[in-house]
DNA sequence: GTAGTATGTTACAGGTTTATGACATCTATA
DNA sequence: TATAGATGTCATAAACCTGTAACATACTAC
């Protein structure tokens, strides 16, 4: 299977090349660029799997261009990650709706960039793991978009079904509201706690259909687990 | 059975020489040509079954050339693919209406190349695959360019077709529609996403004639699905 | 048991996505 | 050239999703 393409926006050339040398180690193949301009000719030749791009860059903001990206049809299933300053700018990319779909703060750990990096790319659905993830007679096939239980497909919402895609890929664990925010609708949204309640709830609703309603189950005072046993 | 002949029109002798050993080895007849006036010549005496053809080119441009081609009936069934410099000029493959049936940019591998060519003589239906496609009570017979179901013909436009052999040659998987126009329109049109919608549409209604409409699912947010199952 | 907190449940408004029909344009062919 | 068919786009309708608020219920600590 081809690499993980990563292109890399970033004005400053120390931290460009750390980059670079973080996600090779990781098995990614960088792309790199210090501005827009040249970034969006690199766009052309070939499309990156995921752009890692800077707040501030000359000319062109990072932010500026990734709106624009997400308007345009051919780029804006690219999922982007912001990299911002500490501190104030984080509201904002919370607050406005840019499009990025994960944000980190400098300075951060490699180890962390990876991690975004992994989770972002499974929530767009580029990271191959098997295409069927199967837990007791539970399937949930992300190449054809299925829930199964047995032979019943499920009917579950593009929430839903995220929602449950996390929960199977970490079961026996528990999640309080925030994580699963972060991790299911994405960093950069900002969100009531409460809501994952009623998804949860409606992700019930519908298991309860097979009698699976506690395959979702309720940790008091931390929040959700998602377990085969009871 | 003959082997595919592809028309190569490069002027750069190294490109050139390249192109056709790639050509060769995956099983192609390649003829080459250094420019417009010699390629025309090529052409009148035996016609190939797909032309890869460079952008830029002394004398008459590759762009040029192609639009001339896609005028005369006796050339406009050639599919085109047209080999581009990096960057910019991807926009205006796509925009302008060059009729390039695809496009590649320098530098690629010889395995996308391949791959191109295979998926547009399999769109225009050079490329001999298993002449009859068989899924259930669905015949779709790529050679007579007809599709039923049972004993029943089916009177579908040629898009329909084309998508219809798309989906019936990848069954169960989800698409989005910008996958579904690159594979089954072609890289290099600009057609509206909504349009899918409306041609997945009319094959619905055909379909419906025998109550098979459910073949082809929405999947919310992402797409559309073939399948047999429901 | 009671107050206080956490979670369950429901309804709903607003927003987004998809379905559908109509239409203008274009192409091939009679 | 006239005609039928095909195709892409648009406007509108319909279906569906989603986040929130409000109220109900369950649990905990005292």
């Amino acid at each position: 299977m081809a690499k993980i393409t990563i292109l890399v926006v970033e004005d400053e050339i120390a931290i460009r090349g750390m980059l670079t040398i973080i996600l090779e180690q990781a098995g990614f193949l960088p792309l790199s660029a210090g501005e827009v301009d040249a970034a969006q000719k690199m766009l052309s030749d070939n499309l990156p799997d995921l752009i890692v791009l800077d707040w501030m860059l000359p000319g062109i903001s990072g932010v500026e261009w990734a709106r624009r990206l997400k308007k345009d049809p051919s780029y804006r299933e690219i999922p982007i990650i912001l990299l911002t300053a500490r501190g104030e700018e984080e509201d904002k990319v919370r607050g406005l709706e840019i499009g990025a779909d994960d944000y980190l703060t400098k300075p951060f750990s490699p180890k962390e960039l990876v991690a975004r990096i992994r989770a972002v790319l499974r929530r767009s659905g580029k990271l191959f793991g098997p295409s069927q993830l199967i837990l007791g007679d539970l399937i949930l096939d992300t190449e054809q978009h299925r829930l199964s239980i047995g032979e019943h497909q499920l009917d579950v919402s593009p929430t839903e079904f995220r929602l449950m895609q996390f929960f199977m890929t970490h079961p026996d664990k528990v999640f309080n509201r925030t994580q699963l925010l972060d991790q299911v609708w994405g960093r950069s949204v900002y969100i009531e706690e409460r809501t994952v309640d009623v998804h949860v709830r409606r992700l019930r609703k519908i298991l309860a259909e097979y009698g699976r309603e506690d395959l979702v189950q309720t940790v008091r005072g931390f929040g959700y687990r998602f377990s085969l046993l009871n």
